[in-house]
DNA sequence: CTATCTGCAAACCGTTTGCAGCGTT
DNA sequence: AACGCTGCAAACGGTTTGCAGATAG
């Protein structure tokens, strides 16, 4: 299975980045891996405390920071704050999240090149990095009818 | 002056609105207006209170509301975080942030419809809005030296 | 065996709300 | 004169920290 694949990459980074795996941060990169859209700490709290009850909130968090120092995830910044995380975009990939479902669909946008050297041109602005998300209707939800408020 | 005459424009927009335009929100107005670069609401409390000592921190938060409301303010998600505020992109406006001093230079990306298109194909994502942030040197910081941490 | 990780409680920080009085319109 | 706006204090929600005990390596 693909999650399962995802969350055995992520464990061996963590453990090759010299952070020990334990119990709870399993069940932490198995709700991740599973996700479709991005989740906040509370949400993988409570999906991860069906399967480990002990599971603390602070484990939540401290692990996220530390996947999320180490390139494994990424904050996902949306209309309504700014606490879901993802996992991180990879090469030129960037970001597609559904108004209606909050499903994630990662793209390469290979051709952005053109259009930042034509901005560095015309002000003088260098630019060194970028940030690009699309909002819109996932395939699933275009089909299946009208558009809702998000999640 | 062009910071006086975008705080008037808002003043304006906010009484035709129906707000009431007052002493503090004259100078959260004047703050804002003035400020090259995006500013969170502690930083607006403490830049007004040195014009109007009186001022409350929560008639800030009213204030940003108010203008993010009706259009006027945008929300500037940056990698420390989402709480500061920024005017309003126009049209097809973008944004770009200088990672050394803030500096926020509006540009327009007038052609990313046949980005989105190509998306769009590929994915069966219907793309509805997108959001594009690019980070770099503003001409200052790209002329004097050094890449430092961000303000 | 030791350093890291854990969960709890409490601190913390940015933001919001209840309220009585002030000031625009 | 009426209603919206103000500032204060206190509540709030999400996140972080201090600590003593548990556990991976």
């Amino acid at each position: 299975m693909n999650s399962d694949h995802r969350a055995g990459q992520w464990e061996k980074t963590l453990k090759s980045s010299g952070f020990r795996i334990t119990e709870p941060i399993r069940v932490i990169l198995r709700v991740l891996a599973e996700s479709p859209r991005a989740l906040g700490a509370l949400e993988i709290y409570d999906a991860g405390r069906q399967q480990l009850p002990r599971l603390g909130l602070v484990t939540v968090y401290r692990t996220l920071a530390k996947m999320e120092e180490i390139g494994l995830l990424q904050h996902i910044h949306q209309a309504d704050g700014c606490h879901r995380m993802a996992p991180a975009c990879e090469g030129h990939q960037h970001l597609m999240i559904c108004n209606r479902c909050g499903r994630l669909v990662f793209f390469t946008g290979d051709n952005m090149d053109s259009l930042f050297q034509r901005v560095a041109d015309s002000t003088g602005f260098r630019v060194e990095d970028h940030w690009l998300q699309l909002f819109g209707l996932c395939p699933e939800c275009v089909t299946s009818g009208a558009v809702m408020e998000p999640f």
